[in-house]
RNA sequence: GGUGAGGUGGCAGAGCGGUCAUGCGUGGGCCUGCAGAGCCUAUACAAGGGGGUUCGACUCCCUCCCUCACCUCCA
């Protein structure tokens, strides 16, 4: 079933869009610069276009999604200097440990990741353009944009030209013809470097994004997205760039994430303050990280605490008990309890995600049906009927949000059934110390049992290192 | 200084011109051999300050205060 109308905010004109669902739904999202590991901030912006896409593609849209690597820029040659290694091993290297991290955190592979060394004719192609234009030009130090030649420039931002101007930090630098010019190709004698008309040298930063976009999603796509921080100026120079070159208006929506930030203040490297993945995973595991990652609004900052974090521990658990109660139901009943939460709690769900991406109201959504069918399961209410009207909903929203239930194998249940047995008949029996020994030994293979009156449930739980319990 | 986003109960966090979600936490009770899960019930002056519009504002307008982000690289 498809949406009926899904908008989102769009930067540029400050108010929410349509997105067009009659089609395929293209989508550039600015990635990251491979010369470090990835943090929670990252994280959260690749989710929240993880959870996008996965939610249109639940509702039948083709989606083509890209994500770019920045794999040449200064910060990577600092680094390849500082570690006695090249550029190309230093982007290899975290090209790796990004799909490591997010792969972890399960997200799904984007249509394609471009990298902006593979992609160095493109780019020359579009600057080549813009210079014949009289747009950019060539000076002693690379090939500027003129911004003075754009004449919408600022308008992602907000930001007029003289108060950029007059409130500028840029380094004063006499060879371009204006302060706020930027580089589209810098000159340079050392590795890594191309072959330009101009001459030899690597591309500016914002230019990749701009050839990119275009090669893959073409002229004008759906939607363009990235963290807050990348509206000034990477987004804006890319529009600069773009159109232009096009001569057409570039993305439709512009979608910004909000910045995580960690006692109120921005995660970034340059402040020392930031959790790379690896650590969050390591301590709360995919699941939980998701989960506070959606659990505000896109566009507005999130505080990572381990207060937070922890809270989410909880929430997971009632999922956890929730997909098993479904899962292991059984018997007959002939009303249908739930029939209406399910469908009540689905539709909230997708119209919260429809109105402008509001996770929050989702997760909202998604744990009113968790609720309730853990009540009906703790009341023995639940049946194989009614499990199997509420499970494919359950099933769909789960995966909407990118959630993995640890998998269990069927050796592993025919274990856990015959342990049950053998307590219960010493449950029946009083023998209670052996009986606990058995959920003892059950719950060090993972599975916590929940007695209800007359059977008794189980489920397998993630294994969660910050977990106290 | 400029631009933008915000300030909601112990914490997190939505929506909305009128009945102020929801979750976590906390108190009491129920269920259970115990535990977990679950249930019932209670809990919070909730809206940064001050004006205004309105029959009525957390929601609209003005003003002041505060926080954050961007204006250099940044998701």
């Amino acid at each position: 079933m498809k949406i009926a109308k899904l908008e989102i905010f769009d930067t540029l004109s400050e108010s929410e869009k349509e997105l067009d669902t009659s089609k395929k739904i293209r989508i550039y999202l600015c990635g990251v610069t491979v010369y470090d590991e990835a943090h929670i901030g990252h994280a959260r912006t690749i989710i929240v276009f993880d959870v996008l896409r996965k939610f249109l593609e639940s509702k039948e849209n083709m989606v083509e999604f890209i994500q770019n690597f920045t794999d040449v820029d200064d910060k990577i040659i600092d680094r390849a200097q500082k570690e006695g290694a090249t550029a190309y091993d230093i982007s290899v290297r975290y090209i790796e440990e990004y799909f490591r991290d997010f792969d972890a955190l399960n997200v799904k592979r984007a249509t394609r990741y471009p990298k902006a060394t593979e992609h160095i004719k493109d780019m020359i192609a579009l600057i080549d353009s813009l210079v014949q234009k009289k747009i950019a030009y060539v000076s002693k130090n690379g090939v500027y944009f003129a911004v003075s030649r754009f004449s919408d420039y600022g308008k992602l931002s907000k930001k007029k030209i003289d108060d950029l101007i007059s409130g500028s930090r840029v380094d004063v630098d006499e060879t371009k013809n204006d302060p706020l010019d930027f580089a589209l190709w810098k000159f340079s004698e050392e590795s890594p470097l191309w072959d330009s008309p101009w001459g030899k040298g690597r591309p500016g930063w914002h230019i990749e994004c701009s050839a990119m976009s275009i090669k893959y999603l073409g002229e004008n796509f759906e939607i363009h997205g990235g963290g807050r921080d990348l509206i000034f100026p990477h987004h804006e120079n890319e529009i600069a760039q773009s159109e232009s070159f096009t001569s057409k208006p570039f993305a439709k929506i512009w979608m910004h994430v909000g910045m995580v930030t960690i006692n109120g203040e921005k995660m970034s490297k340059s402040l020392g303050n930031i959790r790379t993945v690896k650590y969050v995973l390591q301590k709360y595991g995919p699941n939980i990280i998701r989960l506070f990652c959606l659990s505000g609004h896109y566009s507005k900052p999130i505080d990572y605490s381990e207060d937070l974090l922890k809270e989410n521990i909880v929430k997971w658990r009632q999922v956890e008990t929730c997909y098993y109660e479904l899962l292991l139901a059984e018997g007959k009943n002939q009303s249908n309890p739930i029939g209406e939460t399910v469908l009540q709690c689905s539709t909230e769900f997708d119209s919260a995600l429809s109105n402008d991406f509001n996770t929050s109201l989702a997760l909202t959504a998604f744990f009113k049906l968790v609720k309730e069918i853990n009540r009906l399961a703790a009341d023995e209410l639940l049946s194989k009927s009614i499990a199997e009207k509420a499970f494919p909903e359950l099933e769909r929203m789960i995966s909407v949000l990118g959630l993995a239930i640890p998998k269990i194998t069927s050796d592993e249940i025919n274990s856990i059934n015959q342990l049950i047995k053998k307590r219960e008949s010493l449950r029946q029996q009083k023998k209670y110390q052996e009986a606990d020994n058995i959920r003892e030994q059950i719950s060090k293979m993972g599975i916590e049992l929940i007695d209800h009156k007359n059977r008794t449930a189980w489920m397998k739980k993630e294994k969660i290192q910050s977990d106290i319990s």
